[in-house]
DNA sequence: ATTAAATGTCAAAAGTTTTGGACAATTTGA
DNA sequence: TCAAATTGTCCAAAACTTTTGACATTTAAT
């Protein structure tokens, strides 16, 4: 799974903490998605997509 | 977390079973995540949606 | 009414994600 | 060049998802 998250964020001029802190996840946790330690869990797939105005195909790539 | 699997499924005619084969999934975690006693992580929401033929957001609803 | 298929459910174990705290490394900009 | 901000990383614990196997319940069809 890829995303692009970092992209989006930084065209959004958002630091990890802040998307964090609007996910309501840990910065760790961002950083983890960004870098592709794992997946996310859907529903913070959907609060990532949100955060970023996007859907989650538009930032989550399957395959 | 609301999903709209079941709908989906039986318009496809597919099974609990079927559905959980071409997922890779176990029927017990189909049949879970239809009666929403857990959410799925963010791939399995993916071949869920694939086997559907739908997007992941046609299939899930995010409040 | 009987059967088979499909669905619902339980429990225990294994696997994965998320967290907090802490600190190192890198980037940014004054 | 220095300090501050940001990002990367480690650990261990908590939380959550998935699996297997088994059995009960419901649904559908004959």
């Amino acid at each position: 799974m890829k995303n692009i998250i970092k992209q989006l964020r930084k065209k959004s001029n958002m630091t990890q903490a802040k998307l964090a802190e609007l996910c309501k996840a840990s910065r760790q946790t961002i950083n983890c998605i960004e870098n592709d330690k794992y997946d996310p869990t859907l529903e913070l797939a959907f609060k990532i997509a949100r955060a970023l105005e996007k859907n989650i195909e538009e930032v989550f790539i399957y395959e």
